[in-house]
RNA sequence: GCCCGGGUAGCUCAGUUGGUAGAGCACAUGACUGAAAAUCAUGGUGUCGGCGGUUCGAUUCCGUCCCCGGGCA
């Protein structure tokens, strides 16, 4: 049996990749396929954030169908795991159903679980990982080096980050992170044949996109978005609460800063981010899948395996 | 016009009792295994406003001029 086709297009904010997702889709559909548009996306999947993680409207959606798109509460974490359980059964769906699924999104270590699957840890007792996240980095660290020395002195002391999650995988199961870190499991590359293409147009046009982007969120009800978020009175330490442009604006609702202050840290925050999101696609994604630098994608010859099939 | 502040990196500002300077941010480069729009690492940035003077040596002291604030007229 023959691997069953899966596309993806993956590149920083603000790209132009969700727009090509479609279009891929809309050709898909004028030779008898169906294109399905699905996110990879890690501020996407969130329901309080459509205007923040700039999710495609109804009209952008252009009669396609997208799925994972604020599929989560944003009072529920969605780690990558998470992330890629459900991806698998939304591919294997459309798969079924005869489609083409096709991923878009920024979210490197999202796709790089989908496809090459993640260490096996077990679920981490919710009062360790909250012990762990109480602590100060300093603290955590320390506590890492007598705990599980070997990881502790691959991180850097401020990488709170990492270094909670090691402390926290030590304490829970009993095992240092590297012992399960030793295999990946879940992974699909194995059993789809991808056809993957990575855009990354020129550095400076995208932060110029950065700017103008911002600012229309702004425009376009950021500012009602947040101010709804935060009604929920979420913990501030939840993903959603953390998406660029929440704390932000969330300052300027305060008063702690003027709207247009709340606008250049926002677009200076999402330069930022698409600077990290430059350097992963460069050297994280693999090698063989081809890089676009110019913003003239050649989608349908790029993609010609797929629509002549 | 006079009196005070001030002029140092792209920006905001430290500093040098005279030995040609430094933080944060920006920027650049990179790392990345369950919160990744997260977290972190590394690295330059430079006529120290101009011109003179004193000095072995001035960004620092002196003179003068220019520019920006504020005040008084």
């Amino acid at each position: 049996m023959p691997a069953l086709a899966l596309a993806l297009i993956a590149g920083p904010t603000a790209s132009g990749k969700s727009d090509l997702a479609v279009r891929l889709a809309l050709a898909l559909g004028k030779r008898g396929r169906r294109g399905v548009v699905v996110n990879a996306d890690a501020s996407q999947v969130y329901a309080d954030l459509a205007v923040l993680s700039a999710r495609p409207s109804v009209e952008e959606m252009q009669g396609v169908e997208h799925r994972l798109f604020g599929a989560w509460d944003g009072a529920n974490a969605c780690s990558a795991a998470d992330w890629a359980n459900a991806v698998k059964r939304e591919i294997a769906d459309i798969q079924t159903q005869g489609g083409v699924p096709i991923l878009v999104g920024g979210t490197g270590l999202y796709i790089r679980t989908l496809l090459d699957g993640i260490a096996p840890v077990p679920e981490i007792d919710p009062a360790v990982r909250e012990a762990v996240r109480a602590l100060p980095v300093a603290e955590a660290y320390a506590a890492l080096q007598a705990e599980d020395p070997e990881r502790a002195a691959r991180l850097d002391a401020g990488d709170t980050t990492r270094i909670a999650r090691a402390l926290e995988v030590v304490r829970s199961t009993g095992r240092p992170l590297t012992h399960w870190q030793s295999r990946s499991e879940g992974g699909i590359a194995g059993t789809v044949a991808l056809h993957a293409a990575v855009l990354l147009p020129p550095r400076q046009e995208l932060y110029h996109r950065c700017d103008t982007r911002f600012a229309r969120m702004l425009e376009s009800g950021a500012i009602e978005e947040v101010t709804a978020l935060l009604t929920r009175r979420l913990d501030p330490s939840l993903p959603v609460m953390r998406a660029i442009g929440v704390a932000e604006i969330a300052g300027f609702l305060r008063g702690e800063w003027s709207l247009e202050e709340a606008q250049s840290k926002g677009s200076q925050a999402t330069r930022n981010y698409v600077k990290r999101q430059f350097t992963w696609a460069k050297h994280q994604f693999p090698g063989d899948w081809q890089r676009f630098e110019s913003h003239d994608f050649p989608l349908e010859r790029y993609f010609e395996i797929l629509l002549l099939n």
